[in-house]
RNA sequence: GCGUCUGUAGCUCAGUUGGAUAGAGCGUUAGCUUCCGAAGCUAAAGGUCAGAAGUUCGAAUCUUCUCAGGCGCUCCA
């Protein structure tokens, strides 16, 4: 729609001030003042006024006058300087239509570009399980890549699985410490979960002796095959597997698992450690090898360990070759770490435009008034799995989906739990369900042998102008990465039926076929949109 | 101090890429069930869009500065 009436107007600017080349300056927009009855509008009079030097009244007004008469639209202006196109209601209607017999309302969002991209997300350590500040990333990680799918990219959704290094070392010290206390010397701040004493409590007894019988040299041998990493191996599985459980219960799966540990394995970490120092990105500066980022950054520590970021950049080096397009979702904190990361990339010869970042801010957690910060060395953390139980999934997902991925959020966790009897997924899910009632009690009748009239009382235009702009809307919230708009959209659509519904009667004494019709458009752009986000659309509640 | 995200109604958040009189939910107040599901509808009250300057015909939106908050500034991961 946009696209026709940018093209009559592209000829109309032509034809009343030939010889200018401002196509590419007209933008159609939709009309949000209330007291304009119009439903697009260019401002594009506004933009020459300064280009010409003439007033933007007569450029609009020669510019109407030169617009081809177009039975679809009606034109007018409106001070100082709009174009408004108002689309007839024979025109509006059509989109009824298309709905109820369009087989896929998502057509169109498709790239010609299809890319292979790598989406990773969620990544937490795999010391403890997840916590509700792992939540929002998940969900949001998890439609972002379901988007792209959409969009016709080829995607891989993949953990990394940090089994490796300083943490991993600290996990088993805690599991041991419960077997044998000796491991724990030295040691202040151990894992404390529940899941700590449960792991160790099951362990068998050849992998108890095994403990004991190890006491300090256990860490020497770990990373050798040997029945030392084996039972490493034994306890980061399970520590995977509960929070594998966690995700599959909201519905998120990946295809991938990477563990870090094969970096090491395969040497893909010393194979690029090698080309940094051979390309001379490197120096050594008091016994450790570093590579100057935003800062001086250290890649072996002095004590010959290798940091976090040098298995990092083997990992990304890994899936910058094998994609067109990485995409990281980062929890606001690790925003500090970008930069070296990019270095390190460029410094391996890669096109750091092919890494896209989405840093997702945090969602802080309050209870009983007081902010709850989450740390799982501490114990100190709320379950993921225990919000999900309390509140269920459509209420997490729309509650997470809701918000902007740049937006703090603040929640209660009691308010959130008794507010999420209240969470507007539900009205959403509501109008659905009304919907559903409807058309079950009619069932048997061929609605579509009627010949569909024009609707036009004001409750049914003003659904109308919303059913024509979803398509808009959904491809922007596809495209743009944004789930947000589908979430607000709907939340509109869903209001203006219930109201609708309230007010109309759909069947009286003989079906209104009509407005059934209506409805039934309705009902199939809610599911369309919960079903993008992954919420449910039950059909009675 | 530096980097980064944010500041919109009492609270939690939208605001269609610079447009016309800034919107929802919750909460508050007042109404609505002989009738397709009241998990609903109708209405009221509630705003210096943190503040200031600037750019523009036009700013919640862009620029600069100030103030306030979150997060990060490890040879941690």
């Amino acid at each position: 729609m946009k696209d026709i009436i940018k093209q009559l107007v592209s000829k109309a600017i032509r034809e009343s001030y030939p010889g200018s080349n401002f196509e590419e300056f007209i933008e159609v927009q939709n009309v949000t003042a209330k007291n304009i009855d119009a439903d697009y509008f260019t401002n594009i009079s506004m933009k020459l006024a300064k280009k010409l030097k003439i007033n933007p009244t007569t450029i609009a007004e020669k510019i109407i006058a030169s617009l081809d008469k177009q039975e679809d639209f009606i034109y007018f202006f409106s001070k100082p300087g709009y174009i408004n196109f108002k689309v007839t209601d024979i025109m509006k209607n059509n989109i009824i239509q298309k709905i109820n017999e369009s087989d896929n309302l998502l057509y169109g969002c498709k790239t010609d570009n299809p890319k292979k991209i790598n989406v990773e997300f969620v990544s937490a350590n795999p010391t403890g399980p997840l916590h509700v500040g792992h939540g929002r990333g998940a969900i949001y990680g998890n439609i972002i890549a379901k988007f792209l799918t959409i969009q016709g990219h080829n995607v891989t959704k993949e953990y990394y699985v940090n089994d490796f290094g300083n943490q991993i070392h600290i996990l088993l010290i805690s599991i041991f410490s419960k077997i044998d206390n000796e491991y724990a010397a030295g040691y202040n701040e151990l894992y404390q979960g529940e899941y700590i004493n449960h792991i160790a409590s099951n362990l068998t007894e050849e992998q108890k002796k095994l403990i004991i019988n190890n006491s300090k040299d256990f860490f020497k041998k770990i990373d050798s095959s040997g029945p030392e990493k084996n039972l490493k191996t034994h306890i980061v599985n399970l520590m995977v597997g509960i929070i594998q459980q966690s995700l599959m219960n909201l519905n998120i799966d990946f295809d991938n698992w990477f563990y870090e540990s094969s970096l090491f394995e395969n040497n893909n970490v010393s194979k690029i450690i090698n080309k940094l120092e051979q390309d001379n990105y490197t120096f050594t500066k008091d016994g450790a090898l570093m590579i100057q980022a935003d800062e001086p950054r250290v890649i072996i520590k002095s004590d010959g360990n290798y940091t976090y970021f040098a298995s990092d950049l083997a990992y990304h080096n890994i899936k910058m070759n094998d994609y067109d397009s990485v995409i990281n979702i980062w929890g606001a904190d690790h925003h500090g770490y970008l930069p070296r990361v990019k270095v390190g990339l460029k410094a391996l010869g890669h096109d750091i435009d092919k890494l896209d970042v989405h840093l997702v801010q945090f969602a802080n957690l309050f209870k009983n008034g007081e902010k709850i910060s989450m740390s799982t060395r501490k114990g100190q953390y709320i379950e993921l799995e225990s919000l999900r139980k309390e509140i269920g999934n459509d209420a997490i997902n729309f509650f997470y989906l809701t918000k902007n991925k740049d937006q703090h959020i603040d929640f209660d966790l009691n308010i959130a739990i008794q507010d999420s009897k209240n969470n507007p997924v539900y009205y959403i899910q509501y109008a659905f369900a009304r919907i559903e009632k409807i058309l079950i009690s009619i069932e048997g009748y061929d609605i579509n042998k009627h010949k569909f009239k024009t609707l036009d009382n004001d409750s049914e235009k003003e659904i109308i102008d919303t059913l024509n702009s979803f398509t808009e809307i959904f491809h922007k919230a596809i495209i743009q990465l944004e789930p947000h708009l589908i979430t607000n959209y709907l939340y509109k659509l869903s209001q203006e039926f219930h109201s609708y519904y309230a007010n109309v009667k759909i069947l009286d004494n003989k079906i209104n076929y009509d407005r059934v019709y209506l409805i039934k458009a309705i009902q199939k752009v809610i599911k369309c949109g919960l079903d993008l986000l992954n919420i449910s659309s039950p059909k009675e509640m």
